[in-house]
DNA sequence: TGTACATCAGTGAACGCGCGTTCACTGATGTAC
DNA sequence: TGTACATCAGTGAACGCGCGTTCACTGATGTAC
């Protein structure tokens, strides 16, 4: 995308080995638009690469390790999706149409990181589920965190403050899970999707607003 | 489980036959416990049930028909679950911890049909998950129809009533998600995913006390 | 009831193919002097 | 700046293996008479 496939400034030998390891993961992030994790093939992936089988091992140890790399950054990126919603003033009347906002727009620019966390949430290979579990746990309490400085959740204690972080997480993943289909590829479908989050985030929210708090 | 692997009773061709054609889909249940449906093998699959590769072919005609088979019949099992808390009088106080008792005991009889449609959700395989999709999307519907004869919610619109059984069946599906996860073998860890549930649920149940609903 | 034929679930050999991984290698880049 | 050696990303041949699918078959069950 950014960088020339020919570049005319000779590249040092850590920059063109960083430029493989790059086109390795956004290989990887292509073919699983289509498959799942479990069956990405290491000779299929090298060769839309353009590198011999072999050439992998310089990069990866295991497709296991790939995977933990491609978690990893897709969680980076949901975590720029936090801090970009952190950074505007949380005004609370419109704080959900801004969330939406931003998480709309994030799916547009990193849509294969979002399908693959909800793709390999539950998925076949063991190591993967158990890495994105962990981040998106973590995920969570970060987003926790973030509602106790709203206004009107002051109060509540930490139990409930985790509860309402996961019905969002939830409500989050399943629009992002049906946002990255082919069918939302459809403008209007998208809108839809949208909408219904918008909706159902606002009907939780009131939810919350009525919510007598536990001690916590 | 039911019926004893050598019968003493002589079967019929077709009873024999129907006895293979269940032994395949146990045996495809069984083992994506571990892996996903889009990287099952033909050849491991036949070889637990104990016939040779090429008999698979006398039940279905392709991997994909297999994976319609467990759709279908994962489905018949979730339509079961929720006749059974309709069945009790919908007392309104009451209707969240007998829907989530009986999710559990519902996923303790028939874990692997609720594995398999979180795996497949959004899983590598477009003719299971389109499936899945279209299947999802009925029983959504139904849970609304249900939801729209309980005290309190009798004047909501259409439109509304879509949204919130759109909440539960989110809330739902991540819940048996995370209890058919090997780490949901130890009870603390299920009985806290199931609290988890049944506060998330009272949360939204609460907003949704508190909505106005819109025209539909 | 007995016989002759049809059906068909399951068999077993064979096929060509893509798989992950090994290994010794090449040749450009980097470094020490 | 020039030379001699080290590093190491990528190569290419080779391996044994499990894959899905074909095909002609077997022999028990079912059916017609």
């Amino acid at each position: 995308m950014s960088s020339s496939p020919v570049p005319r400034v000779p590249e040092s030998r850590s920059e063109r080995k960083e430029r493989t390891r790059r086109a390795i993961l956004d290989a990887a992030l292509d073919q699983l638009a289509d498959e799942s994790f479990g069956s990405l093939s290491l000779r299929r992936l090298t060769k839309q690469v353009g590198i011999v089988p072999t050439a992998f091992y310089r990069h990866f140890s295991t497709l296991d390790e790939l995977g933990l790399a491609l978690v990893d950054e897709s969680f980076a990126t949901l975590r720029a999706m936090i801090r970009d919603v952190r950074r505007g003033e949380p005004a609370p009347d419109t704080l959900i149409d801004r969330s939406v906002d931003v998480l709309s727009a994030q799916l547009d620019a990193n849509m294969a990181h979002f399908r693959f966390i909800g793709r390999e949430r539950y998925g076949g290979v063991t190591v993967v589920r158990e890495a994105i579990a962990r981040e998106l746990a973590l995920f969570e309490r970060e987003l926790a965190t973030d509602l106790a400085r709203m206004p009107g959740l002051e109060r509540w204690g930490a139990a409930d403050l985790a509860l309402l972080a996961g019905i969002f997480v939830n409500l989050m993943v399943a629009a992002a899970g049906e946002m990255v289909s082919p069918e939302a590829e459809d403008a209007a479908v998208r809108r839809g999707i949208e909408d219904t989050l918008r909706r159902q985030a606002r009907m939780v929210v009131v939810g919350a607003a009525g919510w007598r708090p536990l001690g916590g």
